[in-house]
DNA sequence: ACCTGAACACCGTTCAAGT
DNA sequence: ACCTGAACACCGTTCAAGT
């Protein structure tokens, strides 16, 4: 057929992420393949490789989206909260919510390992800081008297447990031999976590 | 060919299981397949079909022993601890240790995932309850008076928070705007949890 | 210049046919 | 009874050939 100039480089990148993220949603993480995000955006797989280098690399530009989302979602609830230490609970529910509400993309994000050789781009890794600086501010406003990398580290300590609670308790290895709902559990977790920051 | 009763069923599936295991050591994890384990083994594939139910199940037994490992790395260390704080912290860091050690093992234990209908068999749960209970001993002498419930929680909240760091350390989303080494990040974030969970 | 379609080297899974 | 080998329906990736 070799349809001309239909859409630019950029739509169809932009239509194959698209295209991505709805098969991740409709048929969950593992599904997701070229051909299907080809057929579905109305081209041949070749054209994919044209405007993406690879597999990869198309991944890597969902999980961008989906770190964005994750951020706006953190960032959302923690406006209105009248304390450190509720404003980081309700982030940390805020980001199980999401990860249930998302869960194969949230899936996508953390199971996803490029090639051995391949390092993850900057531009990705900027975007990751920029989640954990998020965490660091009601931390800062917990201890003002401690240094910025004190407090990093310090998100980097809670964010582990609530990312830990989510993955483990969404992939079922929490809950048996008693009810231990992951939101209970986050908040009783970020609860004990601060009395031991705040008191050091 | 046909060969006949050169190994017995169960000798075979102990052969594709160890063969499994060095082919994920070997080539990393993403990298194993029915058809590597079956040449490995000098067998077709279609024998491993008739040993195992599918590629599900060989993962499943391989993550079981991924699980006893696991645990019997945490007991080793917590052995010759002098307090219930010191023995968290060692068995923390045996996790991670393990975890870097066996990585593509570790990793296959937590990414895995069945397809939509399929149930975890419950004999694999209980062994994931065992390697909690093991985590709650310590806490519970921490807290003599606390029912095991409470006990198992906290077990869950710690050990989700160390298994995070391991995921996210592990793989490289941690270590980025300054040095945040996993081990001393875990060493903090058992230290400021059980101050927490001490005190309440 | 843009896109296709066929090819290559892989997958998991099944099952008639061979010994 | 035990095992094979070919088949089926999928993969990611490449690239000569078409318009």
């Amino acid at each position: 057929m070799a349809r001309r100039n239909d859409h630019s480089r950029e739509e169809i990148q932009a239509m194959a992420i698209e295209a991505a993220i709805d098969i991740l949603n409709n048929e969950g993480p593992g599904s997701l393949s070229t051909r299907k995000v080809a057929k579905a955006i109305g081209y041949t797989v070749g054209t994919l490789y044209l405007v993406f280098k690879n597999l990869d690399e198309l991944i890597l530009q969902v999980n961008a989206t989906t770190l964005d989302e994750l951020e706006d979602g953190i960032v959302a609830v923690s406006q209105d909260q009248l304390n450190p230490v509720s404003t980081l609970k309700a982030m940390a529910l805020a980001y199980l919510h999401y990860a249930q509400d998302n869960f194969a993309r949230w899936s996508l994000l953390f199971t996803w390992r490029l090639p051995e050789g391949e390092p993850v781009p900057e531009w990705f890794d900027a975007k990751v800081a920029g989640v954990f600086e998020k965490v660091r501010e009601p931390l800062q406003q917990l201890r003002p008297d401690s240094d910025a990398q004190t407090c990093l580290q310090a998100a980097r300590e809670i964010w582990s447990g609530v990312h830990g609670a989510c993955d483990l308790g969404l992939n079922g290895k929490l809950s048996f031999g008693g009810e231990f709902k992951p939101d209970t559990l986050i908040e009783s977790l970020v609860e004990n976590y601060l009395i031991g920051f705040a008191k050091a």
